[in-house]
DNA sequence: CTGAAAGCGCTTACAG
DNA sequence: CTGAAAGCGCTTACAG
């Protein structure tokens, strides 16, 4: 069962010329509909599969797309990159892509640059950027077809993200309506597009109800336990009535501190969450947040980035929804 | 900047022969000193990249290997399987290899039969495999190297596992030793091979003890959450005063309702959970654990892969070790 | 030590 | 409608 038989072996057998065989099977060029038929019951029967590597060389592609991650990634952004993953590759696997996975930060360029250099993928879906990132740049110098699943604030690159900016402006809004007079913000690295824009958000917020941040009770640049848990402390102490967590990973080291700390949730303080809390969904009490559809966000990246490869164009920016979902730390 | 520069560009400019290139490359056949020296000087400074598709053509390689994960796992697993990745990617990379990502389920091969069929992969690594995995057999049917990251019961093949058997024994054992009479088990599927090899280690500590596992206190097959509910009701319910919990996933729920239930930990029940606690890492009380290096398991998993590709023997089975961490859930 | 040539398994002008 | 031939960018016997 060894699958070693090869386009000339069809050929061969059928009489045929190899030219004709690979028309049958691509159905470009002129073809009699009784030879194709020939041809394609043929290779049915015999299990033939071309070789794609042969293919990619003759028609310089591979096939494959690269997705790259990031290697500092915390276990909470796990649910993110999975489920784009996940989407991405229904997409890719229905249009007989694979994909090829490259892990580096955004500094470290060397496995995306060496699989570019090696020729080994069509295009590259990027699932986070940076505010200043040097993937991008490398990209367009090279030409290579690419696409953002998550923001970018480079205009001119094809990027497919959900609303984070109307999602935090929404949840915050429906905190301060419900008379928080004391928000402390808890966030992560300001370097990551995404949270400029979930911070803009909140600002929007603000502004339309007349208000404004206080500086005072905003933590941003948040990496690792011993911040956030400072943090925690700190907005505490300056009397907060609500903590914003700008992702699930800082909520969820937010509420071990509050736990330890004896101080209840929502009675005491509330707790909203940025993000998608399936790392949180153990939590008792369970925590509002937003709420995205990353799977459907890595489709449609990945469409995207397909219909480049094929040369078409596609549209620069494209926003998907988002739901809040409220839960027992606001209550 | 455009990296179209072949090694036809390279032969012509240096007024040599193709071959001569890439015997310079590649470091095989007879080639002097000096001429040597000047291609790979001239290649260093235009930046020349061979083609390692057209390589991979001419050698019937890819230098890409897959690595299939299953497309049903819980979060929990996650972290598992992003190190189990990392480990892979790291010794892969070292060696010019690229990861080509496989989902599947154990029973849906479709994406792992057309990688194989497109001849898109020199080898696999199984990161999770069932008491009957077809994928097993597709693999050896088709003579493709492959590896599994993690236990498999089909003694020919090649594995790479943590020694979860004896980790089990001994987290069980000290359990005993502590003096707790009605330990629950609380675990997942019985289709997946660890899941068996970790209560053969609570089994083994028993009979070390001269004791029995009171049947009445075993649930598994604990899929989805309301089934780890009931779980932990019953087990209270028969008087249980240690909870065995066989992954985390199953660990973290059972918190949950420990903790909606308000049952304090460990005062009233211990805890203790069989794999890595990353995602219990923000509970209060620390869950003990058993700690195994997953990054390592599969950088393990990566090498004999390599080595099998490049046709050289591997041993059948390794077996790495792993650590016992007691923390607050047991004192 | 070096090179011409065939070959890896396809595709695609070009010619008929 | 069909095929012979060149080509994709490498590698590797074979010969010198």
């Amino acid at each position: 069962m060894s699958n070693n038989i090869t386009i000339s072996d069809v050929a061969e057998a059928l009489g045929v010329s190899k030219t004709t065989v690979s028309r049958a099977i691509s159905g470009k060029g002129r073809i009699g509909a009784a030879t194709r038929k020939r041809v394609l019951e043929y290779i049915q029967e015999h299990d033939y599969k071309p070789n794609v590597i042969a293919r990619g060389l003759a028609q310089s592609k591979t096939f494959n797309i690269c997705v790259v991650m990031p290697g500092d990634y915390a276990l909470v952004d796990l649910p993110f990159f999975q489920e784009a993953i996940m989407g991405i590759q229904e997409i890719a696997g229905m249009m007989e892509y694979d994909l090829l996975l490259c892990i580096g930060s955004g500094n470290d360029m060397a496995g995306l640059r060496r699989i570019i250099q090696n020729h080994k993928v069509d295009g590259v879906v990027l699932l986070r950027t940076m505010v200043d990132d040097p993937q991008v740049t490398f990209l367009q110098e090279r030409r290579i077809p690419f696409v953002t699943a998550g923001s970018c604030k480079y205009k001119d690159v094809k990027q497919i993200d959900h609303d984070h900016r109307s999602a935090c402006r929404e949840l915050t809004s429906i905190m301060l309506m419900r008379g928080m007079k004391n928000m402390a913000l808890l966030g992560g690295s300001e370097d990551i597009v995404v949270n400029q824009t979930r911070y803009a958000g909140v600002v929007d917020a603000h502004e339309q109800f007349g208000k404004k941040i206080n500086d005072n009770l905003v933590f941003l640049n948040l990496e690792g336990k011993a911040y956030v848990e400072k943090a925690v402390d700190d907005a505490i102490d300056r009397g907060c009535d609500c903590l914003l967590c700008m992702d699930d990973a800082v909520c969820a080291q937010a509420m071990r501190r509050l736990r330890e700390r004896h101080i209840k949730v929502p009675q005491q303080v509330k707790v909203a969450s940025f993000y998608n809390s399936s790392v949180l969904e153990n939590n008792v009490p369970s925590i509002t947040s937003l709420s995205f559809d990353s799977k459907e966000l890595g489709a449609r990246a990945c469409k995207n980035l397909l219909r480049q490869i094929e040369g078409e164009e596609t549209e620069n920016r494209t926003l998907l929804p988002y739901e809040v979902v409220l839960k027992e730390s606001t209550q």
